[in-house]
DNA sequence: TTTATAACCTACTAATCCGATAGGTTAATA
DNA sequence: TATTAACCTATCGGATTAGTAGGTTATAAA
């Protein structure tokens, strides 16, 4: 900015546009999940695949997915906080599954980790908040749509198990 | 900090669960669609329901939505460069449609103003990303999960056009 | 009984985005 | 010529995300 204040205003504009364009390069593409949440799923289907219930090292996931390992720290042990998994201190401890793979939806480990499936709190079944601006829900043209994006988004989460996702392929 | 370390452990702790109740009860609640894009969608209805193809200004989408003048203008301007409206300048100027309500679908105007529908880069299809982790995406446990969610809200956004959502009810 | 292990806990941080505000300039109409 | 409304540029506070750092506690093996 100092610099270019004495160089005059083209120079200044071709300077701007450098800048605008690497914005644009390196845009950020926003994701709906979260990596916390795909850590998450991911450890729970490695977990899963081992089959047996032999406690598995943070440190071993870490390796293996290629996540930070203080990071799923923080993830499985919130797992384990709401009744995914199981835990076990000290040499030979680690995270296993408390439950079935089968009994594990998809729906209730992105709540969990995630929060609300909806894409809008007005259209949250479990996450409901009033939008501000709206005076009315049934007005509104936004809220049916979200209505049957959420249903659709529901079925396939509700249908996808711990099971199906971590089986071998 | 300094006040409790004298206060005693108990104390400390009784602090932090206050600290920790205020955290759950003002816990945000993440949307996955910006208001940008839920702004953007309420504005096409409302141009949309007036039916006629005369420019309807800004302020009275404003008022009408409950929706911030400066913060409308700048997305309806971004809808006009994307070729969903076009505009009119001075007095009885505005933004119309140009195109038919039918011809709108959601998918591509929520594309223009989210960006991707995808919930994660790695099953995109206009906005694709390698993830940094996956070695493979054929072995990632949330990938094709993922791809599942992609295909249903595609076909409701794809399904749903202006004329859908704009309707009177 | 000591030592190693691995879960558990608390605090902090850089980068980034969202939603909005402020203060203008340009073009079209009356 | 004045008014109107789109258009443009810059900036901002608040919040989240994805970690990092540095410990403490419980368990198992030596």
């Amino acid at each position: 900015m100092v610099i270019s204040a004495d160089i005059g205003l083209f120079d200044f504009s071709v300077e701007n546009s450098i800048i605008n364009a690497k914005k644009s390069i390196f845009k950020y593409i926003r994701s709906m999940l979260s990596k916390k949440t795909k850590y998450g799923i991911k450890a729970l289907a490695f977990i899963a695949k081992k089959g047996d219930r032999k406690p598995v090292q943070t440190s071993e996931i870490s390796k293996s997915e290629n996540i930070s390992q203080k990071f799923l720290e923080s993830i499985l042990l919130e797992l384990r906080k709401s009744g995914f998994l199981g835990s076990k201190k000290g040499k030979g401890g680690g995270y296993y599954l408390i439950k079935e793979p089968e009994d594990i939806h998809m729906t209730s480990v992105i709540r969990v980790l995630e929060g609300p499936i909806a894409m809008v709190p007005c259209v949250s079944l479990n996450y409901y908040e009033k939008c501000d601006d709206c005076p009315s829900e049934e007005a509104c043209s936004v809220h049916s749509l979200m209505i049957q994006v959420r249903d659709s988004t529901l079925k396939v989460l509700g249908d996808n198990t711990l099971a199906d996702i971590s089986a071998k392929k």
